[in-house]
This record gives C-alpha cells, structure tokens and sequence, in this order.
DNA sequence: AAGTCTGTAAACAGCT
DNA sequence: TAGCTGTTTACAGACT
C-alpha cells in the first residue's frame, strides 16, 4: 500500500515535458492512506481493550459490542440503521454508497469510486452514526444510573451523598472510558479505510484522545465544581443558577463547558444530544415549537432515562416539577448529561477540524492560497499545474471545504474507477476523462458540481473536446466564437483562470484538431459549433466491441453508481440519437444541436429560437425510423469548410455512409 | 507491441 | 508591431 503522500509526490515528480504526468501517480499513491487494519480488527481490538479494562459489566460490555457489532455491520447495517427511524440526523448517504463500505472496497477503491461530495458524505454519515451510538450508549447509562438511584431512594437506604458521589464518579470514569473506546473506533474507521492520514497524523487521532476525552483523573476537578469533591452539586448548580425545574434553561445551556470548545458546526438538541456537522438534522424529532418543552418530545418525557408518558404539556410540566425537581438525582443526572454534552462537543470540534484537514488533503490540498483576481502567470514551460493550487477553502467564507453541490445527495455523478483522484488534485492530463470513457455525462456532473467547479481549484474530469461542446451547446444558438469559449471555461471552473496559456492552446488546438468542431463564419465573424455526428464519431470504442468497457460498466453498475443521473443516462443512450433533430432535419443546421447522452440534466437552454434549429424531440419508434432516413446520402459530410456566412451554422447534416455503422454502434457507446 | 486518444508545446500564417 | 485566431506538427503518456 501506498503511504506517499501527495506532497512528497509531487516533489519527487520528475521534471518531465509538463511536470504533470507524474500527478495522476500521486493522486493513486496518496488514496492508500496509512492504513492497514480491518475494519473487524478494528471492532475486536476496541472491545478486547474494554474487556481487558475489567471495568465494564458484562451487560455493559454485551451493550457495548453490540453497538460496535452494529457500527461494523456492513452496509446493510448501516441503512438498517436508517431504516429504523433510530435517527433522522444521519446524512443519507445513498444506499449504493452506503453499500461500498469498507468491508466491501479497498480505500483505494472507495476514493476511486466515490466523487468527493461521495466520499464526505460518506466520513459525515459515518461520524453521525458513531456519535449517535455513542449517544444512545449514553443515554442507557443514564437510564441504569437513574434506575440504580431510584432504587437505592426506593430501597429506603439513603446512601449519604460522599458514598452517591463516589458512586458517580466511578461511573462517570466507566462512562470516559467508554466514550474514549468508543472514540477510538470512530477514528479507527475514518483511518482505516476512506481517507489517507500523512505519516505525522497517523498517530494523531490516538494521541488527541487523551485530550478529546476528560482524563478520569480530572474528574474531581469536574465534580469539584465548586464544592468539594464528591460533595453533591446542589450548591454548585444553585450558585450557576441553574433551576433545575424552570422551563427555559436547557440542559445544554447549564452544560456550557467551563472549557469553551472552538466553533462548531453543530447544534445541540435540547436533549442535549449535538447534531453532527450538518445542517441535515432531523427536526420533526426534536423540534421546538412555540408550546413545547425541550424536554418534552413525542408525548413522553425527555429527560434522561425517563421517558414518562405525559399526555400534554401541561402534565409534563407537572411531571417535570415533581420527579425532576432539583434534588440530588437530578443534579447528577445533569452532571452526567454535562459531561456527555462536554465530550461530545470536544469530540466533535476535533472531528470536524480532523475531517476538513482530510477533505482539504483529498480534493483541495491547501497551499498558498491564490485568489483569482491575481494576476495569471501562464508559464510557457508548464508546470505551473502542479506549482500552484488553490485551497478550495479561501473560496467560501466558511472556511469549510465545500464539496460539490451534489455532497449529500442522493443523486451524484459516478467517479469511474480509474479516472481516480487525478483530476481531484488538479494534476496532470487526467486522460480518459468521464464523459469519454464512461457514462458520467458531462452535462449533468456540470449540472451537479457546478458550484463546486466553479469555486474549486479542481480540474474538471472531463476532455477539452468534452467542455468546448459543454460550453457550444449549452449556448442557445450552438455556438461561440473562441473568445466566448475562453469565457466560458474561466467562468465555470476555477482551474481555467489560471494558466491560460496551456488551456487556451489547447482548446485551440482541440478546436482545429477535431472534426466535431466546425468553424462557421457569420456575421459576428468566426464561430465554433459541433457536428453532433463527428463528435459521436470519434469516440471509441464502442460497448459492443469492447468487452473490457462492458465489464468496466458493470462493475461500475456493482459499485451500486445506479443514481438517478445515471439512469438517465441510460435510458437516453438507448436512443442516442433521440434528441438529434438532425436526424430530423437532414441537411439543416439541426446536426449541431445538442442530442448526446452528455445532455441528460443539462442546464442547456432550450433549442434555439431561430427556427428551423428547434424540431421537436423525438420518440425512441421516431429515433428508429430516423435510423433510416438518416442514411441518406450526405454530401457535406468531408466538406469542413465554413458553412454559408449565414446566421444559421449548417454544416454536414448527414453522415457519408460509413456512418451506418456508427449508428448502429451507437447505443452501445453512449454506455461508455 | 501497436494503434489510438489526449494533453501540451511550439511554430507558423493570417488578420485586426 | 503586438496580439489574437487558427492550423499544423511533434511529442509524451495513458489506454485499448
């Protein structure tokens, strides 16, 4: 496995032609990660290291490895998870990502399969379900403590409150302990598998849960507070003011840490449990409205460990003055919900920090930061591509990394295996690019990413003959001249607004190179169009011949990449030529019109106005009876010559006859 | 191994 | 003359 990092990568890369060739090797070399150990190895690890700790119950311990068991589960576990209702906070991460778990895929595969809005949707989802677990852990915790200090109440042996001190106390270093395993598997699954961690991180996670997690030894000074150890915090919470049977303090305002955790990006549920890293949360559950109660939920009682039925707020309220006034239960109990609270905080703030660190090494390493109203440097020689990288992070005021549009979404574009990470790191020709070689179309990833393109330092995974006919057919006249083009490409990605030279050549030379580019004289001078035809044309190989790319397709299709784009994709590819009014119109300008799969979801406007461009789309019988009239002979197929200098472009209509064999081939292709 | 595709660089010509 | 536009050639790397 490859510890490389992409930094030593690009260091060592060899200085060759373009000092870029070498990157799409450092995008493979730092997908591996320092990892190394299974996820099961993991699991048994951390409950081995509980068990050997001889502090846990044997029903703590049984909860505890079932939790982990359900963590460690697989996919199905995870959207079981889901499924259940037990939270509505956890990201929905699609179904067939949430399937490519790390049981399933090498981390290789995982940051080759996944785009990066996949890939951080995934960490996200993976962060909500162990804080959650670790949550519901609590709360049983709770559940028993109160359980415990209900009896020892009922049992009529009031234990004097130095003995229910201690009794906490060794329970709270049960709980840290816990939560520290606890937060040691979490890590050990973000390490294990989705991400690479540079060498110095690597011990990172393991070194900082010392600090995440209150050390037991510092619990007295917690419980202190301001009284003495083990002396029950009655003074304590009456000298914070807390009133214990108000209505509007929260168990989280009294739990404000003494320690101020950074920023986050989090909310904390009047329950006290924090939501994680998102916005996504669940509000039906815990919502507060106008005449509801923070602790009053679903019609029963939110108080930890108590869930007492109460029919309306007003017997909640009633219920919450009577079994949760301030006595020592309560105020243990609200200990207990602080520190929780406190730790979650902690752990989450660390989380959070940890999972830009990563999102900004996997998609946008930072570097110096270079805003886009700096003054381009083209570098004839080249390797101003991988000199220079922006940190997608100074392009959003958060700070945060932000992922492309489509981050949590059901619906995102495939990243091919293969195509990799190379083009996330903006490095070197990211050859065979999507929208070529596989099914992503162009128009709809645009669609998706847009944002994120647009802000991101990210080379798009897509050819320059892909995004000069994006940026073609996406304008309503199908055309543009040069200088619209160089436009476009700095308007829609942030990689293109720097070294013009390298791009604006190539697209030059991409325009004169392909037949798909024609050049049409009108009244605005010269401008660029695509013959639909050619472009379809020179795309091989074909699906039916290929029976590496039938295999890439379904192997594409087991990574569970079925999203609906996807589909979309396929569907409009059985008629490949369903959109073409050429095939309509043969002999007008309609062959250059937008008709590929690349369309599907596109923000393409509309078929031009101008008239005999804009036939009516066509019905898969239509596609297949224009198969036929298609085949009319062509006479303007070899002509590239600029078409009449008239305002509309109408370059080769109809193909020679060799094009009945791209015809029939094409259904297949658009597969690919 | 050969062919193809793609990206990059560069030379060159024509035009404004 | 400089810059832009467009064409062409050459080369390298990845891929089939």
């Amino acid at each position: 496995m490859m510890v490389e990092s992409a930094s030593e990568t690009i260091r060592s890369a060899p200085s060759g032609q373009n000092g870029v060739g070498s990157l799409s090797g450092q995008a493979d070399g730092s997908s591996g990660g320092a990892t190394g150990t299974t996820a099961s190895g993991t699991g048994r690890e951390v409950t081995t290291g509980a068990d050997s700790n001889g502090e846990m119950s044997p029903a703590e311990l049984l909860h505890f490895q079932q939790q982990q068991s359900g963590a460690l589960g697989g996919a199905s576990s995870w959207v079981g998870v889901q499924g259940t209702g037990l939270t509505g906070r956890i990201l929905q991460v699609p179904v067939s990502v949430a399937m490519m778990s790390p049981q399933m895929l090498t981390p290789q595969q995982m940051q080759q399969i996944l785009s990066p809005p996949q890939l951080q949707a995934l960490l996200q989802q993976q962060q909500a379900l162990m804080l959650q677990q670790l949550q519901e852990y609590y709360k049983k915790q709770q559940e028993q403590l109160h359980l415990q200090l209900l009896t020892q109440q009922q049992a009529g042996k009031p234990q004097p409150k130095e003995a229910l001190g201690n009794k906490q106390l060794a329970f709270q270093q049960q709980l840290l302990q816990m939560q520290q395993l606890q937060q040691q598997h979490l890590l050990n699954l973000q390490r294990q598998g989705l991400v690479s961690l540079q060498p110095n991180q690597a011990s990172g996670p393991l070194q900082t849960l010392p600090q995440a997690a209150v050390c037991p030894t510092d619990l007295p000074q917690l419980w202190k507070g301001e009284g003495a150890p083990g002396q029950p915090a009655e003074d304590g919470v009456k000298q914070e003011g807390l009133d214990l049977t108000g209505t509007a303090t929260t168990a989280t305002s009294f739990a404000a840490p003494p320690k101020v955790s950074p920023p986050l990006s989090h909310h904390t549920l009047p329950n006290g449990q924090p939501t994680v890293l998102t916005s996504r949360r669940d509000s039906s559950s815990h919502e507060e409205t106008p005449g509801s109660h923070p602790l009053y939920g679903h019609g029963e009682c939110k108080w930890p460990g108590c869930e007492t039925l109460c029919e309306d707020l007003g017997q909640f309220i009633k219920h919450l003055n009577t079994e949760h006034a301030l006595d020592d239960r309560s105020t243990a109990q609200c200990r207990v919900q602080m520190q929780v609270v406190q730790q979650l905080e902690i752990q989450l703030a660390k989380e959070s920090e940890r999972l830009q660190a990563m999102m900004a090494h996997l998609h946008m390493r930072p570097s110096e930061p270079k805003p886009f109203s700096q003054p381009l440097n083209p570098v004839p020689g080249s390797s101003s591509f991988s000199k220079v990288t922006v940190s997608a992070a100074d392009s959003f005021p958060d700070g945060l990394v932000h992922p492309p549009t489509s981050a949590a979404a059901p619906v995102t574009p495939l990243r091919p295996p293969g195509l990799g990470s190379a083009s996330l790191h903006g490095g070197g020709p990211a050859r065979r690019r999507s929208s070529d070689k596989f099914c992503s179309p162009i128009s709809s990833e645009l669609a998706q990413n847009h944002e994120f393109y647009k802000n991101a330092d990210v080379r798009p995974p897509f050819t320059y003959a892909s995004l000069i006919r994006q940026a073609i057919l996406e304008t309503p006249d199908r055309q543009l001249t040069l200088n619209e083009i160089y436009n476009w490409f700095t308007r829609m990605f942030a990689y293109f607004r720097r070294n013009t030279a390298t791009w604006k050549n190539a697209v030059r030379h991409n325009l004169s190179l392909h037949k798909c580019f024609v050049r049409v004289e009108n009244v605005k001078g010269a401008v660029w169009t695509v013959d639909e035809r050619e472009y379809q044309k020179r795309r091989p190989p074909k699906m039916t011949g290929s029976p590496t790319l039938v295999k890439n397709m379904i192997s594409g299709l087991s990574y569970g990449a079925l999203n609906a784009s996807y589909q979309a994709a396929l569907a409009e590819s059985s008629f490949p030529l369903l959109n073409s009014p050429g095939m309509l119109n043969p002999g007008s300008a309609s062959s250059l019109l937008p008709l590929s799969h690349d369309d599907v979801g596109a923000p393409v406007e509309p078929l031009p106005s101008n008239g005999s461009s804009s036939p009516p789309r066509l019905s898969p019988p239509q596609y297949s009876h224009q198969v036929q009239v298609k085949e009319e002979p062509a006479e303007a197929e070899e002509d590239r010559q600029p078409g009449p200098p008239l305002g509309a472009p109408n370059p080769s209509a109809s193909g020679p006859p060799e094009d009945r064999d791209l015809e029939e081939e094409l259904p297949g292709e658009e597969l690919s």
